[in-house]
DNA sequence: TAGATTGTTAATCGATTAACAATC
DNA sequence: TAGATTGTTAATCGATTAACAATC
């Protein structure tokens, strides 16, 4: 592990190895060069080099990388080893959508309760999980050990509503509002919105993907 | 319009400025000046100048940007004066999560039907949308004329979709699976996974936001 | 050993930032 | 006119790609 300062770039293209090695390690491969990756991913194999020796060396000179390692030391740099427990504020379509949602269920983020103010929704129970009034937020999070905060609710509460997340003791934030959040945790943002105008952008002034 | 090829980096950013002066606008703001601007969404000044300069020069020289003006040039940028059906596949979480959400219905982005292979779900309306059977999909989409295919399935199906999807007439496609779609038409992904992914990274190596 | 492929340094390319003349 | 701020050219910075020695 060498890890100077790495690229917002670098970090963006994690998740995505990952991905692509797992698929590969599910299909029996067990070994992998940069050339091949790079074809696989559409990406430039010095790129690929370059990403992995960020972290440390992970491979062998004229053999290439093992696929099984990659998934782990990823897996290390991106820190899927550990479990997080996890909240989410606003108990509506999304955060509904999340809650059932088993793409990371499964690889140890859990998602403990859910927060609203609407009195129809409080006191559901989703599936196992409990939606709660928003007024129980900070001493659920310092009781249980919260450690991400995901926001689906309405943006106009999202900066408020995230500082007292960050006082209660979250570690980060998860944002599918559609708006920017100030904050002194790492802030991840979904903007669904956003998303599809690019899209449309795209739809209209270009032609091939 | 100038519009020499517009770089990835700038499209992604064209979002984000039009929302912030949608909220400027409704704050009563009438001008705005580039420095302020950058102020308020944490640019830089000449970059915002050169953005919008990619385009067209919407500003006045001693005097800043109109936001009602650059609002109206944005949106057509964005093409966002159209209209576009669009359907779903996979009525399962995600997929109803979207039918539901009123994030672009008032700005002219339709979901007219849902796709899925579960009988239980075949036949289902979400509110006034119908969930029909994956078989009628690319007959519904050229009858329909639908122009945004929403992929909320399997990653298993993806590309088999997608292709039919294009095939039918789709000409681009808005994916929530964790999986890269080799597509002729702009695809724009959503991934879940990896943005947690991400954030866990940098909840565990990055102290700051 | 010869061949392959990494790790890493150097070159290139593109995006961001600075500077400033144009002009409202 | 003087002041402000744009549009645009030039400088800088960082990310991607190429090259190649190291080495398995």
């Amino acid at each position: 592990m060498k890890q100077g300062k790495i690229s917002e770039a670098v970090i963006r293209r994690l998740p995505r190895y990952y991905r692509h090695l797992i698929t590969l390690n599910e299909q029996g491969v067990e070994r992998i060069s940069s050339g091949e990756l790079a074809n696989i991913m559409n990406l430039n194999a010095s790129q690929i080099r370059q990403d992995f020796n960020n972290f440390d060396s992970f491979g062998q000179q004229g053999y290439g990388y093992q696929v099984k390692n990659l998934i782990k030391e990823l897996g290390k740099i991106l820190a899927l080893n550990k479990t997080y427990k996890m909240i989410i504020i606003g108990a509506g379509n999304i955060g509904r959508a999340l809650t059932f949602y088993d793409g990371f269920r499964n690889s140890g983020f859990e998602v403990c309760a859910l927060f609203d103010n609407d009195p129809s929704l409080v006191g559901c129970m989703y599936r196992d999980v409990p939606v709660y009034h928003v007024d129980l937020l900070e001493e659920y999070i310092a009781k249980n050990n919260i450690t991400i905060g995901i926001y689906a609710a309405h943006s106009s509460f999202a900066q408020d509503l995230s500082e007292k997340m960050i006082k209660a003791g979250v570690k980060a934030i998860w944002n599918f509002a559609p708006v920017d959040i100030n904050s002194s945790v790492p802030v991840e943002n979904v903007h669904l919105v956003d998303s599809l105008y690019v899209l449309s952008y795209k739809l209209n002034n270009q032609s091939g993907a």
